[in-house]
Order: C-alpha cells, then sequence, then structure tokens
DNA sequence: CGTTCCATATAACACTTGTTATTTTACAAG
DNA sequence: CTTGTAAAATAACAAGTGTTATATGGAACG
C-alpha cells in the first residue's frame, strides 16, 4: 500500500546524539544530521515536530548515558562522594560535549534538569553518598556534600578547558584527602 | 577635504563589549553591533578588518575589566586566596558573561589567555598570595593553590547554572574554612 | 563656490539556519 | 501491472550571518 520507512526515529536520534558527543550539541543542525544519517532533511521533520523536540531528545539521551555512565563506573572511592565524583571528573574528561551540554548550561530553551536531579539519579546516588558519610560518624553530610560538590565540580570545568589534568589514580587521592580535610574540620 | 568620522572604534569597541556584558558574546554579530551604536555595519570594517578582529579586542577588554574588577575588589578575606577567591565568585555572578568568556570557553578561535595568565594579572596576584601562605607557615603552598582553585573555580560555575547562591559574606566564611581545613590537612 | 576625498549608508553576494511546499519514488494491495 | 499512498528527495522561503561593491553625502581645501 505505501512505502516503507527506511529512516527510523532511533537512526536520527542516534546521529544526533554521536554528533554531539564527537562535535558539540552546537552542531546539531537539520542539515548536519541529515548529512551525517545519508539522507534529506525531511525524514527529521516527520519523525520530530521541529527540531527542538529532536534537541530536547538528544538531552535527554545525554542524561542517561550519564547515568549509565556512572552506574558503569568502578567503585574504588574509599570515602563517602569520591565515587561519584570520581565518575563526574572522568565523564568531564572523556565526554567533554555531553558534560556541557548537562552541567555548563549550553542548549538555552534546552535542559530542563537540574544538577542535583542528574547526580542523584534514579538510584539516589547523592542521598546514598550522604547516608555514608552519616554512617562514617559526619555530622552534617549535607554540608559536606556540598563543599565536595563544589570540588568536584571544580575539577571536573578545569578539565574542559585543560587546567586540570590528573589521572584517575591521583583524582582518586585528591578528593579522599580533600573529604579527609573537610571531615575533620567540620567536626572542629 | 574629507569627511569626519563620527563613529570611532572606541565607540564600536565600547558597544560591543557592553553588548557582551548584557546579552553574552554570542550576540556580538555585525549587524547587531551596528544597530546597537545606531550605525549601519560599515563602519565596523573601517576600523576592523573583520569580525573576528573586533571579538579579539572584546576578549582583550574583558580580561582588562576583570583585572579592573579585582583590583577594586574590598580585600576582606583573612586567609591566602580568599580575596581573589571572592572576588572570582563575585564576578561570575555579576558578570555572568564575562566570566563564560574568560574562564568557561565561549568563543571558539577567541581566548588566548589560559586561567593563571589571567588570575595572576599583571600585578602577579597569584604569586603574591601563593607568598601570603608560605609565609603563613604552608610547606606547600602551590599544591594549597591548585585545591582552593579548583574550589573557587567550582563555586564560580555552579553559580552560572544557579547551583551556587551564597551571598559574599557566606562565601567569605566558607573560603576561609576551605583554606583552614586544606592547610591542617596539609602539614599532617 | 566648487572639487575632491573619505566616512557612512544602502544594497547585494554567498552562505547557513529552521521549516515547508512540491515533486519523485518505492512498496504493497487489488 | 496498475494504482494508491506514504516516505524520501528536491527545492524553495524567510531569516540570519560575514563580507564587499556601490552609492550617497558632508566637510575642508584651493
Amino acid at each position: 500500500m505505501a512505502r516503507k520507512e527506511t529512516i527510523t526515529i532511533e537512526m536520527i536520534l542516534e546521529t544526533a546524539f554521536a554528533m554531539t558527543r564527537e562535535e558539540g550539541f552546537s552542531n546539531v543542525t537539520a542539515r548536519k544530521v541529515a548529512a551525517k544519517a545519508g539522507c534529506s532533511t525531511q525524514p527529521i521533520f516527520r519523525v520530530y515536530k521541529n527540531m527542538d523536540e529532536l534537541w530536547n531528545a538528544v538531552y535527554e539521551k545525554a542524561a542517561s548515558f550519564f547515568q549509565d555512565y556512572y552506574s558503569l563506573y568502578p567503585r574504588m572511592g574509599k570515602a563517602p562522594f569520591t565515587n561519584l565524583g570520581m565518575a563526574y571528573i572522568a565523564f568531564a574528561r572523556e565526554e567533554k560535549h555531553l558534560f556541557e551540554l548537562l552541567f555548563v548550561n549550553e542548549g538555552s530553551g534546552i535542559g530542563k534538569k537540574s544538577m542535583y536531579e542528574l547526580l542523584n539519579g534514579k538510584e539516589g546516588n547523592v542521598v546514598y553518598e550522604i547516608n555514608l558519610a552519616k554512617a562514617a560518624g559526619c555530622e552534617e553530610p549535607q554540608d559536606l556534600f556540598m563543599k565536595m560538590w563544589i570540588f568536584i565540580h571544580g575539577a571536573a570545568c578545569m578539565s574542559l578547558t585543560g587546567d586540570y589534568d590528573l589521572t584517575d589514580v591521583q583524582t582518586q587521592e585528591l578528593l579522599e584527602n580533600c573529604y579527609r580535610d573537610f571531615a575533620s574540620g567540620n567536626n572542629r
């Protein structure tokens, strides 16, 4: 009766997401996605109402990509918040463009999730780490999280501009020392 | 003999710089600058070879604006690096678009100065603070600067996304506590 | 006063963007 | 095989970009 579709919504989203990873979110334009997917711009607007819809889909995919990244990241840290922090910093280094999109405000109207929402995820990662700190005897774990996360976010952002280039092992030691410093200062 | 100029290079640069402050660097286009300056695009290309040249001039002006901002910022901090840090964080809050341009990588080819270069300035601000730390008995002042600056940069970047909203007074206390924690951990 | 020269304005070119109208094409049902 | 229908391609529109060619106009000198 009719022609069967050759370009699926998954192909388009996958292409746009790959382009975001490799070339940055601002390069995800209708024509460039079409070129990379080997088709015209028409299939894009068949499955997405407009580019905003595709951009939002890319953002959502990036968000869940980060969740998976953290889920699969090895847990080597010996202090609360260090595992989340190491994964975050490694993510900024390995996936610069995705990190920019998610945590540094790239798209204007795009990006509705807060940093906390992205970090906490479906598993309640932040809550889990805060409980760890509480169990370790920390009296003000939220305050400690705030301090730790300011530090961790700083390292991640500096890796974007080339001002932080420690290895994962060095980062682990740095974050563990940082936690120890903040924690002992906290109980003063 | 000839017509006298009505639109000077200073007017154009000042307009472009004001637009960067208010609307962000990416809004500095030839036509928008011309509109804001109340002229056509022609005077721009008389005094600047091309837009890249104007963009670089805006960047340079932003850099020296930051130097002045720090110079005029009140020195309330009681620990090394805190004055530089408080000014930096306030700058990120008060001049979001300039901060993005200088410290978060906005222009592609624009922005040659390193973070350290921008911070240190002509006065050697960083060196001065490191000497302060050394005088205060810190054995590894460079290491302390690194840690402090990761933290400070983190707070500044989080203020861009709305994830840091402490007052200047709160920031001062936070940074002083932070220095104390790092410094005591350092001598362990 | 007129002429000359240069600052400015206007208009255009070539390109990119999102989006849409139109045409082509492929596939399946009758 | 014809035909209908939807997918895809082509082409176009309107807006925006940097840049440049052309036209306008004002001011100072002779």
